[in-house]
DNA sequence: CAGCATCCCGCTGGATACTG
DNA sequence: CAGTATCCAGCGGGATGCTG
């Protein structure tokens, strides 16, 4: 994410010196967040673990049940990270052709029931969304006369 | 659930530990996701939400608070976004100089509820995550001998 | 089948300067 | 104070081609 290269502030200052914060009392709580959204930030991570969650899948079967067509080399990437954060574990069988199966670790499954309210709060707010956008929209749109 | 026709899935895990099983066959399902992880997924939006949970908030305060340091340039597109989906109000107050208060909507509020859960999560799991890192890195690093 | 390498485009997002 | 407008760097991510 974050590549650095401003110096402006940096979150360290910040927490060093013990700027008010959230609701939540520690300024890690924001870190934390921080550390969370930047896995489920990218486009594709969710979507993997709500696959798996249903279990073990292989690459193939994983990529073909991700609707909207992951490219290969997303996937690729998106499970190696979640690999490295100890949320997926990848089993490797040295066969030929290989096969290799994806499944949610527990700490994964943990993430599987925020994910299914991320979901359900979604689904039940879509309308009143799309509502929102379109009152927006069109009060924007007379606001702006040309 | 559908499936049960090849021997690759393994639906069991999931069942057997009682997790909450997503369905995502229909479509709109995963809109939803996307929809939600849309807004979430920009690197600004949840400091936002989080900082507007503890109250109003102008907007140079609000940007004063965001830890980084965001720009006003992103905190105008995103306080703009969030308004455009009905999760923050904002209001003008023609006065001189100008004030606008930000507040959360009540979907707006409801959003926080999932953005504490979200870092709840993430604190809870930084150790491991951070132990799964290390040792991922550390396995990738001697398997890649040169 | 699984996955790495490469090219390349578009969007995100930072810095800066200018208005009402 | 609260923006809008502009320029530009970086990387996210798609398409393609090549290995084991």
């Amino acid at each position: 994410m974050s590549a650095g290269h401003t110096a402006i502030t940096t979150p360290q200052a910040a927490v060093a010196a013990g700027e008010p914060v959230i609701q939540c009392e520690t300024p890690q709580d924001e870190c934390g967040v921080r550390d969370v959204l930047d896995r489920l930030g990218d486009k594709w991570s969710v979507y993997v673990v709500v696959e798996l969650a249903s279990g073990v899948l292989r690459f193939k079967e994983l990529q073909r049940r991700i609707h909207g067509g992951i490219s290969q080399r997303m996937l690729t990437l998106t499970v190696r990270r979640l690999e490295r954060d100890g949320l997926v574990k990848r089993t490797v069988y040295p066969t030929i052709p290989p096969q290799v199966e994806y499944e949610l670790t527990e700490m994964g499954h943990s993430l599987t029931h925020l994910v299914k309210s991320l979901a359900d709060w979604s689904i039940a707010h879509r309308p009143a969304i799309s509502a929102a956008r379109e009152t927006y929209d069109a009060r924007t749109a007379e606001d702006v006369r040309p």
